[in-house]
RNA sequence: GGGGCUGUGGCUCAGUUGGGAGAGCACCUCGUUCGCAACGAGGGGGUCGGGGGUUCGACUCCCCCCAGCUCCA
């Protein structure tokens, strides 16, 4: 039996009932299947979770924005919502009472089962469960091209890995493990997703390390975990309280149930409130962290408007570089404006542009524009909503109005230095391919004017070799001057012809393949040059590593990267000049000054340190004896800080036993003082760091240190000669008391 | 985007109100040994992640930046 529910539904995404957000009534389909699934008790309804009834469908229409006083205010888009889940309704059709063992998903249940040498039974069922749930969703998200991180869909996926593991750890298997069940997976999904098998190795090597890598978080984190213990036990305290849980987790990534089981085994409680506390408390900090946004919120909502009336904005950019149009809309301070403007900074919205906006990892054109009254310059140029181009304009003269025709010209130079760039990152990319292997997989990547990025996926570091490899065939490719072509495909045509697509990415029925030859198809909307010779030179600026698993490579292409090396090699010859020897040689040269003046450092050490041991040599007649001590008090210009105290040192290993030794001197316009006394005067309760603090202060100044050795320095040099004098009488006084 | 933690010799790390940069392993030299992590003596090696500031004096305190780990969004 069906049965048809009406009610009302807050935003799809959750929350708190009473928030405020998009909104509205909702409708969802529940099955009845039948008195036998259930849990035969006479009050058994819809609200019984027993699993007789079972949401198969849900749809909400979202209509209104809920304010924070409770009203409603209508959306300018509305939308329905509508899911049905599949396994929800494979379990039915199957007349199955368990999702898992539905043919979707059985075949990973059982092999999880393999693995953990376990039945799926009892309390083994949850973890078996989440890690089949879990193994599956990652197995997808990896070969779609998402990686581990710590921010965005990436952490998404590292949170999935890491429950996964730890549930692993509930039944008994070690890591790492996961990585071994995605064979299974791709077996069972490769009927529906083919593109799977492709992906098969890709997603083992990103899963096994991220694995390993976890292993080694939770072993560091078990390290910081027992010095609590450690010291909780020397305390008789047998609490982990909240706070420190809080941090085990939120700085070391140990999960707060692995914590409370160790714990257990120690004898330990954990103070769990205590968590969720400081949880929420961190939550609540992260909603602060936004409101940064509303603004942007603000502006979204005009371009929605803008873009429900005026569809998108036809793009001519591919064939022509200016245009003749109409200003369908002006937006001012986030709002659609109607009069006329005479200065400042405005978006603008037409009805053709030939401006490339940001998009694909392309960088925005730039240009002018002109009226029959007013003209400017375009700084800037990005979708304000699908489709919906934006134009950021700099008025300079005159002013403008909507309906009134405009003509929109690209800077040209800059166009063709951001193609140059883009074609040279498509030929990188197979470059890539051919030197690295097919494994490289493109993970993100930018095009600017004079700068290309290129982020991809390769489990070792990159030699210099390959380095060079890459580089050189990149520019013979380049010189091979091969025709760029473009052409509109259905999206499994493209892709029968051996089109990279961007995995990850969504794409439309139709799309646009960007083919160098026989060497280089991909999927993409971007400008290109239409001869790999337009591009010139390519020049690799720097190879790095952006995350695990995961290189950079920054290049530079065409005119720009001609100036570029130009510079470098001025500024080499710069060098070679200085150091009077040829570019070839300038390293060697370097290499050379470098050791030289590591050694001349040391001679000058040596000599310093000589001809203080001569000065010290003659300074027994400056030696006083008062009650047994031995005073040294003496005065030497011109020797830094660090050479004072090593002659502190030296006398002081010289007079032995009982001996009060203070060097003063002017170094560099400043005073500084340099004290130690002996282990045998220290014992005697002599305090260096006291006499030092009191004769700077004579001399104007501050110090201080410890018992035995201490330094100071001097404002008012002229008192120099007087405060050292002083320092007979200060140990005079220590030593009576 | 917002927090937390970490960055010291080739490696693993110590460094306690700011007051001489250290240990273990590795390396080099000499000697004793020559059965498996040999021993003893001596020695080389550090912009204390980078840049500012406070101070007589900063590995240590303050500000900014970079990198790694981690949590939240």
């Amino acid at each position: 039996m069906i049965i048809e529910l009406f009610g009302w539904a807050k935003k799809p995404t959750g929350g708190d009932a009473g928030e405020t957000g998009p909104c509205g009534p909702c409708s969802e389909i529940i099955i009845d299947r039948g008195k036998a699934f259930g849990c035969q008790k006479k009050t058994c309804d819809i609200n019984c979770d027993c699993g007789r009834h079972s949401e198969l469908w849900n749809l909400v229409f979202t209509q209104f924005d809920r304010k924070k006083d409770g009203s409603l205010e209508p959306l300018p888009q509305k939308n329905i919502d509508t899911g049905m889940g599949l396994e929800r309704a494979s379990a039915i059709m199957q007349k199955m009472e368990d999702h898992f063992l539905t043919d979707l998903f059985s075949p990973i249940v059982q092999s999880v089962c393999e693995k953990a040498k376990v039945k799926y039974e009892k309390t083994n069922i949850r973890p078996v469960r989440i890690i089949s749930d879990h193994i599956r969703a990652i197995t997808f998200l990896i070969a779609d091209g998402v990686f581990p991180a710590n921010d965005g869909r990436g952490y998404v996926l590292r949170r999935l890995i890491r429950n996964a593991a730890r549930q692993g750890e509930t039944i008994k298997i070690k890591l790492p493990f996961l990585y071994e069940l995605v064979p299974g997976i791709v077996k069972t999904m490769a009927d529906s997703y083919p593109d799977l098998k492709d992906r098969k190795e890709h997603v083992i090597q990103v899963l096994k390390s991220e694995e390993d890598s976890y292993k080694r978080t939770l072993s560091e984190g078990s390290k910081i975990l027992d010095e609590i213990f450690q010291k909780h036990k020397e305390k008789k305290q047998k609490i982990i309280q909240g706070k420190e849980l809080f941090k085990l987790y939120d700085t070391y990534g140990l999960p707060p149930d692995l914590v409370e089981e160790i714990a257990k085994d120690e004898g330990f409680d954990v103070d769990k409130t205590g968590f969720q506390k400081e949880m929420d408390s961190q939550k609540e900090k992260g909603k602060l962290a936004w409101t940064g946004e509303m603004k942007i919120a603000d502006s979204e909502t005009v371009y929605a408007h803008l873009a429900e009336r005026f569809g998108s904005t036809k793009f001519v950019g591919y064939e022509k570089l200016e245009c003749d149009t109409e200003i369908l809309s002006i937006i001012k301070d986030s709002v659609d404006y109607h009069g006329k403007i005479d200065k400042g900074e405005v978006g603008l919205i037409v009805e053709s542009t030939p401006f490339y906006a940001e998009m694909g990892g392309q960088v925005f054109d730039t240009g002018s524009f002109e009226t029959k009254k007013a003209k400017g310059e375009i700084d800037n140029v990005y979708y304000g909503k699908e489709g919906l181009i934006v134009h950021h304009l700099k008025i300079e003269k005159g002013e403008i109005g909507k309906g009134e025709k405009i003509h929109l010209t690209v800077n040209k130079q800059r166009r063709q230095n951001i193609a140059c760039h883009h074609t040279a990152t498509h030929l990188l990319q197979y470059t890539l391919r051919t030197v690295l292997g097919n494994h490289v997989q493109q993970s993100g990547s930018f095009v600017e004017e004079n700068y290309l990025r290129f982020d991809f996926s390769h489990f070792a570091q990159i030699t210099k070799d390959e380095l060079s490899k890459i580089e050189e065939l990149v520019n013979e490719k380049i010189r091979e001057v091969i025709p760029v072509k473009t052409e509109n495909l259905q999206l499994a045509e493209a892709k029968r012809k051996g089109a990279l697509s961007f995995f990850g990415e969504k794409y439309g029925e139709l799309v646009r393949m960007v083919s160098a030859g026989d060497i280089s198809k991909e999927l993409c909307g971007g400008i290109h040059v239409k001869n790999t010779g337009e591009i010139g030179i390519f020049h690799i600026l720097n190879e790095s590593s952006v995350g695990k698993g995961l290189r950079r490579i920054e290049a530079i292409a065409g005119k720009p990267a001609y100036l570029k090396i130009r510079d470098k090699l001025h500024s080499l010859e710069k060098i070679s000049i200085l150091l009077k020897t040829s570019p070839e040689l300038a390293d060697k040269r370097i290499q050379e000054l470098v050791e030289q003046q590591k050694y001349l450092l040391k001679q000058v050490e040596m000599l310093t340190e000589k001809t203080l041991l001569e000065k010290l040599n003659n300074l027994s007649d400056k030696i006083k004896i008062v009650n047994g001590i031995s005073m040294i008090s003496f005065r030497t210009d011109g020797i830094d800080r660090e050479t004072l105290r090593r002659a502190v040192d030296i006398l002081k290993d010289k007079m032995k036993k009982s001996s009060v030794i203070v060097l003063g001197g002017v170094k560099d316009n400043n005073g500084i003082f340099v004290g130690g006394i002996t282990a045998d005067l220290v014992e005697k309760g002599l305090n260096m760091g006291k006499i030092i603090s009191e004769i700077s202060k004579i001399a104007g100044g501050s110090g201080g240190g410890r018992a035995d050795m201490a330094t100071g320095g001097a404002k008012d040099i002229n008192a120099l000669d007087k405060a050292l004098q002083e320092v007979e009488n200060i140990v005079k006084k220590q030593v009576k008391i």
